[in-house]
DNA sequence: TCAGCATGGTTTCATCTGCAACGATTTGTT
DNA sequence: AACAAATCGTTGCAGATGAAACCATGCTGA
């Protein structure tokens, strides 16, 4: 059986509209938590989550990990920053760098929030039957090879 | 076997992340084309579509088959209007409503830039394992069942 | 009829975003 | 050492975006 992406012209050329419209809106839902909560956006909260869970991480781990480009980084990095939630320190190694660090309070809130944003993935995903999410999972991971942006 | 989604706690957390990346990439593929060539943007390209396969569309049927909101549309009509690519016309069975139809000029860069766009959109998805697009297909419409902004 | 309410489309405003320029720092070359 | 080139982070700017306000039109019920 041939897969029938292929059957109709409109499928494959909407395919990446569904997929923009799919990743929205699961993102959406759990910016939500977050946005409600304690005001961050999907930039920082993604640079929380790195942070929490490890001691400190340079500017260029951070891009990497986070799939930022450096732009994004600085900006969420700042308002993270000004929020109290992070600190930023210029590395002693090469002072072009920064080092940035959780502050106790930061921990503690992405403590209080990480198990709800959890909660509400885990809420759609139980929705999808087991098949239905290994075939996401699959999809995903196979695109993601492909479209890499060269 | 269990889904290996929820063999660790950090890939779902990030799974939105992933989503949201190979999604921004599958697209910026194909918007390459359209945007260096005609100055389209996503929505404009989208509209355009839609009006090239058909005489003419309401608003209505355009915003409901793009999925774009209704400032989406206007914006994004406005534009291609501006462009020579389209006319919006006020309906006559409801002054509300606009109709829109592609003008000859639309038709005819549409039916040049088509070909291109599913070119590229071909090239990625030929790189996947047939089995790989299935997946893909599939966990995108379950996604898409489940995720619905309520 | 006409007074409300609903609907469609546009505009406004505040914010976000991507890109390019910039200053500071480091690295490489001679 | 000294200059050029590369790297990192930030900022300025111009265009995009989302939410709400807004205006015009249509509908409904007294």
């Amino acid at each position: 059986m041939l897969n029938y992406l292929w059957q109709s012209m409109q499928l494959d050329s909407f395919f990446p509209y569904r997929l923009a419209v799919a990743s929205e809106a699961f993102s959406r839902n759990l910016t939500d938590v977050y946005e409600r909560e304690l005001g961050l956006s999907r930039e920082e909260w993604r640079l929380l989550f790195l942070l929490a869970n490890a001691k400190s991480m340079t500017s260029l781990d951070l891009a990497h990990r986070s799939t930022l480009d450096k732009v994004q980084v600085s900006r969420a990095a700042k308002r993270l920053d000004e929020k109290g939630l992070i600190v930023r320190e210029i590395s002693d190694e090469d002072r072009r760098i920064r080092v940035y660090r959780c502050t106790p309070e930061g921990v503690r809130q992405f403590q209080h929030l990480e198990p709800k944003v959890q909660e509400r993935a885990n809420r759609m995903l139980d929705a999808m039957s087991p098949e239905d999410r290994e075939a996401l999972e699959k999809g995903i991971s196979a695109l993601m090879k492909v479209a890499k942006t060269n």
